[in-house]
DNA sequence: TAGTATATCATGGGATTTTATGGTATGCAA
DNA sequence: TTGCATACCATAAAATCCCATGATATACTA
């Protein structure tokens, strides 16, 4: 198994003409040896794509499947939004793949790209919604202490 | 096994004169495999065509038997209106499956045919009801995020 | 420590392959 | 024969591969 599972750090890459991206190193270093590919969608809240690996997919759709009936209406739903949604993304020898417009619109992305890590998953975004988001994001983290919701594990 | 076996992505293909339609390329991987045909039925809730792999079939034979009475109503009822509908369909060395007018009518389906994964199986639309369709799921979705009733890990 | 070689990476552009899709030909059964 | 299903060929557009380049980081050495 492998031992550095989590995609890290913020790196802005260029996105070219024809809608080519490089997956920042490290992140490609994580997927390779499992496979060249990623799954990307869009995010349901926010304005940016979010990546993560098929790995994580298979798992939800064994859970899906596992929690719900194949015939509810719940597990037809969620599996359209989800699946419907996602696609896989394989990257060429020099590390790029190739985004679709349906996920360059929704994240108002033409040609800068900003890869967010966020552990088992990254984001994809503008860098003016990056910027502000980050600065959102630190505002609330210093009024309201994040928290677990431990007590339970 | 294969590692992908996952149904994804929305992509819109062309229904010609004949009632072919390309079936998406990473269908056809998935499937490829194993052979050169799917399954199609109607779906039991929604105006479209469901598809997927024999096997699932299989796995859905199988769990109706250990879930339901032998000799209950419902088992006869669910077995006939599923496998009673259901039909293998070959595609071609192009990748292109003939519809019968029975699913097409059903889909209400005339000349664009909306392809939807949906994980283990997928879904084809008419592009308009499609569109509703998404609709009204994400809108659901955002009112109640999702849920697999987790608080577990 | 400064300087140079080496490796890795992001990125541009062109060549090649795949894919969707139209059309035509062939085989088969009512 | 006529209608329908299957197989085959052709083409344009799109996705993918491959090579080249400049930039940056890392290692190596004098």
């Amino acid at each position: 198994m492998r031992r550095n599972f989590l995609f890290m750090d913020t790196v802005i890459n260029k996105v070219d003409s024809k809608g080519r991206v490089s997956l920042p190193a490290d992140y490609r270093a994580i997927v390779k040896d499992l496979s060249t590919e990623i799954v990307c969608y869009r995010s349901l809240t926010s304005p940016c794509i979010e990546g993560c690996t098929e790995e994580l997919l298979d798992k939800l759709a064994v859970d899906i499947e596992t929690s719900l009936d194949f015939f509810s209406q719940e597990q037809d739903d969620l599996t359209s939004i989800i699946f419907g949604d996602a696609r896989r993304f394989q990257f060429d020898s020099t590390g790029r793949v190739l985004l679709t417009e349906k996920l360059l619109s929704h994240a108002e992305i033409t040609d800068t790209a900003v890869f967010v890590g966020k552990g088992k998953k990254f984001q994809i975004w503008n860098s003016e919604n990056w910027k502000k988001e980050e600065d959102r994001i630190r505002k609330e983290a210093l009024k309201n202490r994040p928290s677990l919701g431990k007590g339970d594990k």
